[in-house]
DNA sequence: TGTACATCAGTGAACGCGCGTTCACTGATGTAC
DNA sequence: TGTACATCAGTGAACGCGCGTTCACTGATGTAC
C-alpha cells in the first residue's frame, strides 16, 4: 500500500480545513472546489479522491468547528482545575460576543456565519449543524439552575446567535457593536454570570 | 409613448414581488433570473428592460418587504382606536415567532431568512436590510421605557432573530418550536408586554 | 373618428464564461522477494 | 540490503451544463394628423 492511510488521512483534513474557512466565509456556492483545492496546496482533480461530491464536504466543514480551540471551551467543565460553572461561562459568553468573534469570518462559529444557508442544505448538512448548536445549548443549560435551565439556555442561545448574526450583517460597525453589547447584558442580567 | 408608464411600474413591481419571494426562499445564488422572470409571468429578455443587474433586483427584493401587511402593522401606533403600545408589542412578537412566521418561507421578514447573504452582499443590499432591521427595532424600542429603551431592544430583536434563525436551519420541528417559545417567554418576561 | 407612425416592453435565440465532475496519466512510496 | 513491482494519491486537460447577459426582432399601444 503506497502512502500511508495516515498520510492521506492528513491530507484529507487539510482539504476539510481549507473548505472550512472558505465556506465560513463566503458561503456554499461562491466557493468553487478549485479554489479549496488550491488552498489545501492541491490541484482540482485531487478532490474526488477524497470526496464523493462538494455537499459531502459542506457538512464535514461545519462539523469540523468543533475541532477548534474555542469549543474545546464549550466542552471544559474546569477553569484553571476548579469546577467553576459561572466563570466559565462568562468566558464563554464574553468570547461569543467579542469582537474578535466577529471579525473572524473565517474560523467563526458556523451557526452565526452559515444559518441562511444551512437551512436550504440537505440533511447532513442540517445534522452537522446541530450538533454544534447541541453542544452550545448544552454549555449554556449546563450552568444555569433547574427547573428552566433549558429554556432559558434556548433564548440566551438565540439572544448571542441572533446579535452576531445582525452584526455580521451590518456595514455600520457602531451599531453592530452596539448589538454585541445589548446582548451580552441581556445574558448577564439573566443569569448573573457577571457577577463574581 | 407607448405602453404607459404605470404599466411598466406595474410590471416591474411583479418582477421584484417574484424575485423577494424566490431569493427569500433560496437565497441570491440559487434563483436564476429565468425563473424569476417566469414566476411573473414573462420571459428571460426582458429583465434587462427593467433592472442593470441580478444584483440591483436583490436589494429592491430585500426592501421590498416592508410593504408587505405585517411590517404595516410595524408602523401603526394604535390598535382599534386606540394608542395601545404594548398590545401592539405583544401582538408584533407573537406574529414575528409564530408558526406561521416559521413557514413561511417565501414571504418571511429577510433578516430571518437572508442574514448570511448579506452579510456577504454589497452595500447596496446591506443599506436594504439595514433599513428593514432599523424599523424592527424602533418598533421594539418604541414600546419600552428610557433610559435603556435602545438597549433593550436591540437585546430582544436579537433574542427574536435568533431564534427565527435557528428555528429555520432545523428539521426537528420540536425543537424549532422549543426555540420559538423560549424566546417569547423571554422577551415577555423582560418587557411585561405579556401583561393584560 | 380613423389611420399611419414611432416607441419601446417584451421575446427568444445565442453567446460565452465558470464551475462541478470525469478521466487518462504520472510518479511517489510501501512491500515482496 | 537492494531492486522490481503494484498501488493509488495527486495532476491537469477536457467535458458539458447552466446561467447571466446580449441582441436582433416583434408587436402592442399611445399619439399626431
Amino acid at each position: 500500500m503506497p502512502y500511508t492511510t495516515e498520510h492521506k488521512q492528513e491530507t484529507r483534513k487539510r482539504i476539510v480545513n481549507s473548505a472550512r474557512r472558505l465556506f465560513n466565509r463566503r458561503g456554499f456556492h461562491e466557493v468553487t472546489i478549485d479554489e479549496i483545492m488550491r488552498d489545501a496546496g492541491l490541484t482540482r482533480g485531487g478532490f474526488y479522491k477524497h470526496f464523493s461530491a462538494k455537499e459531502q464536504l459542506y457538512a464535514l466543514a461545519v462539523r469540523q468547528f468543533l475541532c477548534l480551540e474555542a469549543p474545546e471551551l464549550w466542552q471544559r467543565t474546569h477553569v484553571d482545575g476548579c469546577a467553576t460553572g459561572p466563570v466559565l461561562a462568562r468566558m464563554i459568553v464574553n468570547a461569543y460576543l467579542s469582537r474578535e468573534h466577529l471579525d473572524d469570518r473565517d474560523g467563526s462559529c458556523p451557526i452565526v456565519a452559515l444559518p441562511s444557508d444551512v437551512a436550504r442544505g440537505n440533511k447532513t448538512v442540517k445534522a452537522a449543524f446541530r450538533h454544534v448548536l447541541d453542544m452550545m445549548v448544552n454549555v449554556f443549560a449546563r450552568n444555569l439552575t433547574e427547573p428552566r435551565a433549558r429554556d432559558q439556555a434556548l433564548a440566551l442561545v438565540s439572544t448571542c446567535v441572533g446579535a452576531m448574526v445582525i452584526a455580521r450583517a451590518l456595514d455600520d460597525r457602531t451599531l453592530a457593536d452596539e448589538f454585541r453589547d445589548a446582548a451580552r447584558e441581556q445574558v448577564f442580567a439573566s443569569t448573573g454570570w457577571e457577577a463574581r
